[in-house]
DNA sequence: ATGTAC
């Protein structure tokens, strides 16, 4: 599909509807960030998300937006569940729920500077990463396993692994309703089983950061932010559990396309009515594989927590934990009518209003905190929801590739790399120097630029400017 | 994203 792209604020742009596209494509960015800069194909991708059955109001794509599998990473979606509306697995992403979570530590970064050393060391022995099997937990068995796919981040504080507190900051208070284990097939729970409590490999990381810039006061406050505290961001998901749940589901639907009547313009989208047995049962394995990443950050949090104890003699409060692979059910007004739409976010984050009912007291004012992490050695961002937001609740992700991991191998040596980090006072724990490179802060757009374009478009608002002080690499 | 794959 040939787009034509309208310009029609200097942070928000048009695709124009044309066979089969059902409605038109948005994209918030400014001329600078578009993917096509780069010949990225993730504004086609847009288009083609665009041609979903149910789909209303827009195919939306964030200023993070990049290429992806079938739908772009940064690419938002919503259909309408009793109209047809479908659900694609592809709109998820093969890491479900892959999220962030960020933590506030109880000593600001000059107190802490002496025993950074010491705390990166213990991070680097404790937190399991790199492809593969090796986890925090080791679980008995599948029984054990559904308990967790069922519970999420709640089993693991059930199980001694945090607070009830922390469960009040998760989005969906660290549990997503409608698990169903049943459809998560033996090869998923088998590479699940061994990978509980471990960051994965690729972008993935836990990073000790410093509050660089506070934009907001009172919301800075309301999230438990000022100016020179450290705070910990763990990036991180499914594992293997949910590659598995993705691929299993994925074929599945691609051999349904025909009995329900679907064309698709590319194969990646593969879908089923929300409402259909493959549908159902894909969201049924969906939110057991959302639940199973939402322990893993839980278990990493522990660990972050107990390097803190250890070296600093300092606590970790959960500030947020929110996903950026997902598809909700959630109630928006389409045209002034309240419709029951599935939502897919994949690589977008969720941005509730201020007042949503879904928020916690204490941040119901302020917004729902949205986490935007940078790359290794730039700034990472911590924003806030806004009534304004017209891409259904919706916000960028991160900084967003703009090289492919082999154009980035190519160009970038870890072992470099990880000496200029260093000499700028970054202390990096990496699980390989392949992995390193491939996500060499070049390799991504810049996230400051990234940042000031949510804000502009509309879509969040900015609270505070975080920069690393240590890495944990997966 | 991922025991870089059926």
């Amino acid at each position: 599909m040939d787009i034509t792209l309208v310009q029609e604020t200097p942070f928000r742009f048009r695709i124009e509807r044309q066979d089969p596209m059902r409605v038109p494509g948005v994209v918030f960015a400014t001329r600078e960030l578009l993917p096509q800069a780069t010949g990225d194909k993730a504004l086609e991708q847009v288009a083609n998300v665009a041609a979903l059955p149910g789909i209303v109001r827009a195919s939306y794509a964030m200023p993070d937006v990049h290429w992806g599998y079938g739908f772009p990473i940064g690419g938002v979606a919503a259909t309408d569940i009793d109209a047809g509306g479908v659900i694609s697995p592809g709109g998820v992403g093969f890491d479900i729920s892959c999220g962030v979570r960020l933590l506030a530590a109880g000593i600001d970064r000059d107190p802490l500077a002496p025993r950074m050393r010491r705390l990166m060391d213990i991070l680097g022995d404790t937190v399991p990463r790199g492809l593969g099997p090796g986890g925090l937990w080791k679980l008995s068995g599948r029984r054990q396993l559904e308990e967790l796919m069922v519970a999420g981040a709640a089993y693991a504080v059930e199980h001694g692994r945090g607070v009830p507190r922390d469960l009040e900051r998760c989005e969906d208070g660290g549990t997503l309703a409608g698990a169903d284990p049943s459809q998560v097939g033996q090869r998923a729970v088998d590479r699940g089983l061994r990978q509980v409590g471990s960051l994965g490999s690729a972008n993935h990381f836990l990073e000790v950061q410093a509050v660089d810039r506070v934009y907001d006061d009172r919301t800075a406050a309301a999230f438990g932010l000022h100016p020179g505290q450290v705070c910990v961001m763990i990036h991180c998901g499914s594992r293997g559990l949910g590659h598995q749940v993705c691929s299993d589901h994925v074929k599945v639907m691609d051999q349904s396309l025909r009995a329900y009547g679907i064309q698709l313009p590319d194969r990646q989208l593969a879908c089923a009515p929300a409402v259909s047995v493959p549908g159902r049962d894909y969201l049924g394995a969906m939110a057991a594989a959302a639940n199973y990443a939402r322990a893993n950050r839980q278990l990493l949090t522990e660990a972050a927590r107990h390097a803190f104890a250890v070296a600093a003699g300092a606590e970790l409060d959960l500030v947020y934990d929110v996903s950026h692979n997902m598809a909700k059910i959630e109630t928006h007004d389409v045209d002034g009518v309240p419709l029951q739409l599935c939502v897919h976010r994949k690589g977008a984050t969720r941005a509730l209003p201020p007042g949503h009912r879904e928020l916690p007291d204490d941040l119901a004012e302020a917004g729902q905190p949205i986490l935007v992490p940078g790359t290794m050695g730039t700034a990472s961002y911590v924003m806030a929801g806004t009534a304004g937001n017209d891409a259904f609740w919706s916000s960028a992700h991160g900084a967003g590739r703009v090289w492919s991991r082999h154009q980035a191998l190519r160009r970038v040596r870890g072992e470099e790399l990880c000496e200029q980090l260093e000499s700028h006072g970054v202390a990096v724990r990496p699980a390989s120097w392949r992995a390193l490179a491939e996500e060499a802060p070049d390799a991504y757009k810049d996230v400051d630029a990234v940042a000031a374009a949510t804000e502009a478009g509309q879509l969040a608002r900015l609270v505070a400017r975080l920069v690393p002080l240590g890495v944990v690499k997966g």
